[in-house]
DNA sequence: CATGAATGAGAGTTCATTCAT
DNA sequence: GATGAATGAACTCTCATTCAT
């Protein structure tokens, strides 16, 4: 596969994530992928044989995405500082969960039980958040509590939140509410 | 609709959840449901006309079970061993989350952005909560939070652990940390 | 599957002979059953799932005839009279084997070695000639020959015609020539 | 068309002709051969343009193999040691016939009527046979038969043992066992 | 000459839905 | 009411064949 497939790939999978977006994963049909890249029918096939293939990539894509994310944040200045910048991206990234691959993903693993991508993204997550709080507690920013229980508390809460906002809506300020529990439940506040 | 059509209708409604149940939502069929229930095809059109009534219905008996059950807390003496009961209910659900309807709810929900049914039960569950907390408070047995937003927040992290169970397993462990945190943030230990 | 049922199957096995006869085995498409049936696509996949199922069941009907014919041949009088009958009906199918099941029926078991249908057909026949053999000996109608090898060689030049004419044609003279020598090899004749 | 050309095309009929043996001819694709000789879809279509094509040429390097063993032959004593080694070649030719052309050939024969190579094959042998037993009979070694007939009955005997090996499995005593039946009928034996 | 990406026709298969009985 | 055979639309997937490079 030459330099030029390599495009043709890259390009089906940004429109195939569209599509995925979309009509999230068991929905979606190889036409559809066809339709929306506007290649023909067998042409799709010279890169991927199935849906569920196509996804995995795009998945993999976003993985990229956050991980990239998850480095940007190391550039700034205090721990609570971070930590807030974390739970505002996370904030913006819950309130537009239907613009994203949050549906498809779920669908994704509810048809594949056995595939640990979401299980990785979430444990990569953990630890990210786990050396945050740890840094926070040595810092006395943080109350001295146990590191790795507190960021899968923190996981689960937006997992609650993301689910939340994909099945029944949830306000700005309903996320704003749990997301300063959160804070409070950490931060040692300044008289 | 006689007598006899009510029982079908109800025997196609447990039929269609055992099917729900194990195939989730858009993976099952008009045929998987009238193969499960031993009827014709055609005879499944008089009652139903589509997948998707077919569960929203499943929902709401599914939503009475619930009802039931939040009932049923009402005969316990405190207000702490009634919150730990429900958390002690919500853990059976969570770790038994595969063999229910909630993948196929959530996926349900994804497909039907409209529906409400699934924010009407959390709502409900939200309501209950916070009549509890409220209790607690009263009686002294809680600390004097608001009520409203701790309900809230506990949905949020049940519904972060239900999701979290479906889509990348929970180990008992991992549920008992998180609701001891919740029961924590709570009740007032007696020294 | 009713009795009317039935009806359609047959006539699909029917239709799809003469597709069958027409274009040999792997060549046959469910398409063309289809269209020589003047049923609908999906119709077609209630009776059978593939061209090979189908197949089977019309080499099954092909059996049935043969086995009628073996039997409707005990009416006759000696046995040398019933052998030239038998070598008569040979002939008549080879020189029309453009026009059966022939080529299919290799073509079929090229596809199938582990398909033992046409074996059996071979050894049907081989049984049916051996006791005609053995009574023909008996009666000293026929040389005193190993009655099984010898209804094992006339099986073999049957079948080394029938493929003959089917990828090179034969004459009716050549078939006779060879019948001929059949015969000659067998019966006694009287000076 | 260069050197180098030539050679390339010797190339694909050899891969090919391993697909041929391997798959039948119908089940053949130009990408089973395409893939078989590791060249690219579009070379091979400077040579070849269908699995025909490929097939019939396939088959014309075949005959040239049969000229060579029917001369190689020529170098042999008596008449009747002659014709056991023809008869000893094809009985391995018939037990080994799965790994050979045989059924691709006879596949290729019956969607290709007009095409006359298996008749010329068959009648060369036929021709070779005959003047073989000319010979024989000159020289007081085989009976005084119609040569013509007599070759002809011994190929439609190897036709049938053939197609028998290839459809229904023939065990090498069988094949013996016939072979020694065409020895017999022409042989004279000494006392 | 040679490549291999791309096309599009066509086969296989499944299902929601209808309708005569 | 109830049945289940029948339909046809829609999808999946494969290949022969072409063509820009």
């Amino acid at each position: 596969m030459g330099e030029r497939s390599v495009q043709k790939k890259q390009l089906i999978l940004e429109k195939a994530k569209e599509v995925f977006v979309e009509k999230g994963f068991r929905n979606v049909t190889m036409k559809d992928i066809v339709d929306a890249c506007e290649i023909s029918r067998g042409g799709l096939y010279l890169y991927f044989s199935s849906t569920e293939e196509i996804f995995r990539e795009v998945l993999l894509t976003k993985e990229e995405e956050d991980h990239v994310l998850a480095e940007s944040v190391g550039e700034n200045a205090t721990v609570s500082e971070i930590f807030a910048l974390f739970l505002k991206e996370q904030k913006k990234e819950i309130l537009r969960s239907k613009k994203t691959l949050a549906a498809a993903a779920y669908e994704y693993a509810f048809a594949n039980p056995k595939d640990t991508t979401l299980k990785k993204q979430f444990n990569t997550g953990v630890a990210m958040l786990e050396k945050l709080i740890r840094m926070g507690i040595e810092n006395e920013e943080f109350y001295d509590v146990d590191a790795r229980i507190a960021a899968k508390n923190i996981m689960y809460v937006l997992e609650g939140l993301k689910i939340a906002s994909l099945t029944m809506g949830v306000s700005g300020e309903t996320v704003d509410n749990e997301l300063y529990m959160l804070m409070q439940g950490l931060v040692i506040e300044e008289e």
